[in-house]
RNA sequence: GGGCCGUUAGCUCAGUCGGUAGAGCACCGGACUUUUAAUCCGGGUGUCCUGGGUUCGAUUCCCAGACGGCUCACCA
């Protein structure tokens, strides 16, 4: 190929990606069109080999089937040709021969490379090696693949590469296609789960103008004709509750937040969420049912509810532990701990545990933060730990026995939150305490303090039912029933710094 | 953001006590009509991440940077 045959964007990829410039040039020269507008396929690789899944060895099924999908591997014996071909479920082999394609057919079939999408046409057989085989009497390419795969054994295993070309990582690993259907599996079985018991499904502005209902730092963007700034939302959680003061009473949304924070193996700055909202029920009846919608979905999606994560066994199966979060820390430190424990004995405990803290932090704060650092990495097997205290749950009820605390619970797993819950704050004099609290906090330098929403308040004074409300991690749960330890394994594109 | 580790062929990796590097697969040429990590013969295709420094000479040593991984911090 001479040198300025070839396209500048692709000048400086070598000789591999030089030689299938070449054949490309070959196949319009022949009077092909390497890039084909689609194909009439009669079946699937998996369909064929579930239905002639019995055919004895050398055996011909006597059936005619046009396949679709790319060549992964080659196996060239002169005057015919072994290939597998690879589509959505599966992989079939493929005989190509001098016997089945005639002179000219053969040496085009000859032509082609591992990583070409082809359509094929043929009658399925098994092989005397007892591989179920469809031998090509007709093919045609349809897609010319100018970039060579990686390596066939080994695959390819750069991090990030596998991050940054996931087409690829998708072509070579199976693993990968499997954890999305999983993930693609497990929320459509939460789906499912809350359609069944009367839930509606609403979508929620992702633009904000008061990002609100979790304290976090949010994305900010700019709305031209309005002049005004939008902040990505951090958390549905409020205009939920909106359409359960309307009336909707049992609402859900399942889709993305965004939180400016940092990125890490269970981090990533966009991210999935399930939240619903309940009426007329508190937190005691969350327990339970997320005690029965777990279980349904993970037996569902995951086949039991028993399995590996990380080298350990887990188990969700219910009833899982319920433990008040004093008492977690209780135990963990070997004193008790209770709501009138006050500040400076906390945070003598703390000195002692070597666990940080800051100024400004109250008794409820620091009792989360022991929490946090001392119990909730221990916590292994599924555990409902309730009762969180007021300062940390800026819109949860104040618990009916106690005014430290809120009636909140959040399940924990294998280390980390999974869940987070509550008996929903309906009081509007009591929201605006809390709204103005953190705003005293904000103006003391807390950038993540939640900020006032007036019109949410103005909802909540129109009179909100008493009810319960739950947020679930879906790229956490995922994470687990793909036994994964990064959250980028189960996030399809997850983000990256630019290429150098 | 801090600490540690990594970056060498398309991919997976080795290596150079400082003299510009080599395996497997992929690829190219040849043999082969039942293989499936096909086999056999021949061929190495490279910005050794980038930029400085030291040196007669740097892919190797030093410094700075980029990107990534792990981890800590922050968070879900």
């Amino acid at each position: 190929m001479r040198e300025d045959d070839i396209p500048s964007a692709l000048a400086g990829e070598g000789d591999l990606v030089r030689g299938r410039l070449e054949k490309l040039r070959q196949w319009r020269e022949r009077g092909v069109e390497p890039y084909a507008l689609g194909f009439a396929r009669s079946d699937v690789t998996a369909g064929i080999k579930e239905r002639f899944a019995s055919l004895a060895e050398g055996e011909e099924s006597g059936y005619r089937a046009s396949l679709a999908g790319r060549l992964m591997a080659l196996r060239r014996h002169g005057k015919a040709c072994f290939a597998d071909l690879e589509d959505r479920e599966g992989r079939l082999q493929l005989l190509a021969s001098l016997d089945s394609l005639g002179e000219d057919g053969y040496a085009l079939f000859q032509e082609l490379d591992i990583g070409d999408i082809v359509g094929v046409e043929g009658e399925v057989f098994r092989s005397r090696r007892g591989e179920l085989t469809l031998r090509v009497a007709s093919f045609s390419l349809l897609s010319k693949s100018l970039r060579p795969l990686p390596e066939k054994w080994h695959g390819l295993k750069d991090v990030e590469l596998r991050y940054r070309q996931r087409y690829l990582d998708m072509i070579v690993n199976p693993q990968v296609r499997e954890n999305l259907l999983m993930r693609v599996r497990a929320v459509q079985a939460l789906r499912n789960f809350l359609d069944a018991n009367g839930f509606i499904e609403v979508e929620t502005p992702m633009l904000q103008p008061i990002p609100g209902g979790a304290t976090a730092r949010p994305f900010v963007t700019y709305h031209q004709a309005l002049g005004q700034n939008l902040y990505l939302r951090i958390a549905p959680e409020l205009y939920l509750k909106r359409c359960i003061v309307g009336g909707l009473e049992k609402v859900y949304e399942i889709n993305r937040n965004f939180r400016n924070e940092g990125i890490s193996y269970k981090h990533n700055p966009e991210f999935t969420m399930l939240e619903f909202y309940w009426a007329y029920v508190d937190y005691r009846v969350l327990m339970g049912f997320l005690e029965e919608m777990l279980s349904a979905v993970v037996s569902e999606v995951k086949g039991a509810l028993a399995f590996v994560y990380q080298g350990q066994d887990l188990d969700l199966s219910p009833p899982w532990r319920r433990v008040t979060m004093l008492e977690a820390v209780s135990e963990a430190v070997g004193m008790e701990i209770a709501s009138g424990t006050p500040e400076k004995e906390l945070r003598a405990v703390a000195a002692e545990r070597e666990v940080p803290l800051e100024e400004g932090w109250g008794a409820g704060k620091i009792a989360t933060e022991l929490f946090e650092k001392l119990v909730e990495p221990n916590l292994w097997e599924p555990t409902l730990v309730m009762d969180y205290p007021r300062e940390v749950s800026p819109l949860a009820r104040a618990h009916r026995d106690d005014p430290f605390l809120t009636e909140r619970f959040e399940l924990i797993a294998a280390g980390r939150e999974i869940a987070n819950a509550f008996s929903e704050l309906i009081d509007p004099l009591d929201q605006r305490e809390r709204f103005e609290e953190q705003a005293r906090r904000r103006e003391r330098g807390d950038e993540e303090a939640h900020a006032i929403d007036n019109d949410y308040l103005r909802a909540l004074e129109y009179g909100m039912p008493p009810a319960g409300g739950l947020g679930l991690g879906v790229d956490r749960l995922v994470m687990l029933l793909t036994d994964s330890h990064s959250i980028r394994e189960v996030i399809l594109f997850p983000h990256l710094r630019p290429e150098a």
